[in-house]
DNA sequence: GCCGTTTTCGGCCCGACTGTTTTCAGTCG
């Protein structure tokens, strides 16, 4: 039976955009003229960018970077459900030919010469003629090119392409410790996917200022590893680890430091635009400078800020330079959240069930860090593996609290849970348990491979239940671990809203979870949001940067953030279904 | 392949580094 489903499974959008990413990339191996193969990628990136679905739109010309070329493409891979563009190009280029693209030093114009004259095909058949010390005899090849192919075959699939922020994050704090005792080094930064908080990332990029270049590429050659690259500007190490992490360091005079720190950040595509309009306005925009393209006279700034400001733009927070729209649609009224906003953290863990540190261990860390309120949000009695807290534990750990909150004057102490929604969609407390307690949070810990419809059902059931203040976690996902569990999320936003429930970024960078867009949408739909570091131990409780970072990608105000708002705000809010 | 109120042809962001060359192509970010 042929349902309405059916008819309109065919092709969605990532289907489209899937097609010319890889006409794109089929072209590259072919050698083809990487302009044409940009336009596809282009094209591919304006209709992500897009916000219709593939049925709304009507004229795929209209959609920037999209011609007719590539319209036609796009027309016939949605009415036939298959491309003879890709098609012809499939049989010109082995499809063996596409891993190698992931080989350093190995780009499309190279990789096309080495099919039509050593009729490599795929990873073996490279290997093979490596082997055969056929490469090094190629015309602009030698024993160099050859060895390092070699090495980078011995590699492939042993490591991973991207790394999770989570990973990389103990590195950089390893590095930045570093830099700061180098004292020729007058200035540094992170750039790249590390300053713009990418999920994943592939390698970690600093900006140097210095005086003395050469005396500061000696002291970034001590550091463990091997130098790949060791010009005057740039130094690349291979650190070794579990795996092999590459760190880039560009090095630049302190009046240079503002520019290059903007073009090192990216993204590319935000560069790319930044490079236009400096064109339009007959300026040229490199690492160094703005160059007046008549007088040739180039100008430097203090700051990134100062740079921007030449442009007529505010300052655009690294986190959100990604696709280039960001640059006519940022504007300083927009303001997104910072880290002086926040005034709490409201989930936690304490030696009670998992946590490493005592109740009292905690609020001393939250005292330091000036919280005004914070709250202790220990597992519920499910969750055995973590020591979740049977009802009279949390009862007891209730009135300590209160008790403690007559010791301090300067933190209010909220007395919380985080409660299991169980795999049958119940929650892990009554309903009188839960109107004891300031604040309750509830998640899924469990049966991760259920069905949509099931997740959605225990967590609709959550969502319903007027005790309930906070929705953790809401996807499980752990980043370049596991997906998470299936959320229909613009059911879950819509039901947020309904029932004024909060939904979480947890700001633990191995989860980073709801995801920006998510963020992005819910904030969008009027939802409103916490940032909380689930912290387990004290050092956790430095999440909240990454968190407060992380929200700015999904352009997250403040005043969405219930823990920006005052205590007495916050308190009235979390009194509404009580 | 896309684009255009300086352009319908000739650009398309810009520069460093490597490995191979004796002046540069390819790759990378």
């Amino acid at each position: 039976m042929r349902t309405v489903g059916d008819i309109n499974m065919g092709i969605n959008k990532k289907d489209v955009i899937r097609l010319l990413e890889k006409i794109a990339i089929y072209m590259e191996l072919k050698g083809e003229n990487p302009f044409k193969t940009a336009a596809f990628r282009k094209a591919a990136a304006s209709l992500e960018a897009d916000d219709r679905s593939l049925s709304e739109i009507t004229n795929f010309t209209e959609i920037p970077a999209i011609g007719k070329g590539t319209a036609a493409v796009i027309e016939e891979f949605v009415e036939d459900g298959v491309s003879s563009v890709l098609e012809q190009l499939q049989e010109e280029v082995p499809k063996g030919l596409i891993p190698l693209l992931q080989i350093p030093g190995l780009g499309g114009k190279t990789i096309a010469r080495l099919y039509k004259e050593l009729n490599v095909t795929d990873v073996e058949s490279l290997r093979e003629v490596c082997a055969a010390g056929k490469l090094r005899k190629l015309k602009g090849f030698g024993k160099k090119t050859e060895e390092n192919i070699k090495n980078a075959l011995e590699q492939m699939g042993r490591q991973p392409d991207r790394f999770p922020i989570a990973y990389m994050l103990p590195f950089t704090e390893q590095i930045e410790s570093y830099l700061k005792e180098v004292k020729e080094i007058k200035q540094f930064s992170r750039a790249g996917s590390l300053r713009r908080l990418s999920e994943t990332i592939k390698d970690l990029d600093f900006v140097i200022a210095t005086e003395h270049p050469k005396a500061v590429k000696e002291q970034l050659l001590k550091l463990d590893g091997e130098a790949a690259v060791s010009g005057d500007t740039k130094v690349t190490l291979h650190l070794q680890a579990d795996y092999t992490i590459s760190v880039d360091f560009r090095i630049v005079k302190p009046s240079e430091f503002a520019t290059a720190l903007h073009h090192f950040t990216g993204s590319a595509e935000h560069n790319v635009r930044m490079r236009q309009i400096a064109k339009e306005r007959g300026e040229k925009i490199s690492e160094y400078g703005v160059e007046n393209t008549e007088t040739g006279k180039v100008e430097t700034f203090q700051t990134e800020k100062d740079f921007f400001k030449h442009f007529q733009l505010p300052w655009i927070p690294p986190e959100i330079r990604m696709n280039g729209k960001e640059i006519e649609h940022f504007s300083e009224a927009k303001q997104l959240i910072e880290l002086a906003d926040i005034k709490g953290d409201l989930h936690m863990h304490t030696t009670w069930s998992d946590g490493a540190y005592s109740l009292e261990e905690m609020i001393e860390a939250c005292r330091k860090k000036g919280y005004e309120y914070m709250a202790i949000t220990d597992h519920s009695e499910f969750l055995r593996v973590a020591g979740g807290l049977t009802p009279d534990r949390v009862r007891k750990q209730n009135e300590e609290i209160k008790a403690l909150n007559e010791k301090y004057d300067d933190i209010f102490i909220l007395s919380g849970i985080e409660m299991d929604i169980l795999p049958d969609g119940r929650l892990d407390f009554e309903d009188e348990l839960l109107s004891e307690l300031d604040i309750v949070i509830a998640s899924i810990h469990s049966s991760f491979f259920q069905p949509k419809s099931q997740i959605m059902k225990r967590l609709t059931n959550a969502l319903q239940n007027p005790h309930v203040d906070i929705i953790a976690h809401p996807t499980g996902r752990l980043i370049g671990r596991r997906d998470g569990y299936e959320v229909d999320m613009d059911m879950l936003i819509e039901l947020a809203k309904e029932t004024d429930t909060v939904l979480e970024l947890n700001a633990n960078p191995a989860r980073l979870d709801l995801a920006y867009s998510h963020l992005q949408k819910a904030q969008e739909a009027g939802v409103k949001i916490v940032i909380n570091t689930d912290a387990h131990n004290i050092s956790h409780l430095e999440y909240m940067d990454v968190g407060v970072s992380y929200a700015k990608k999904g352009w997250i105000r403040p005043g969405s953030v219930i823990n920006t708002w005052k205590k007495d705000e916050l308190l009235a809010f979390l009194k509404r279904g009580d």
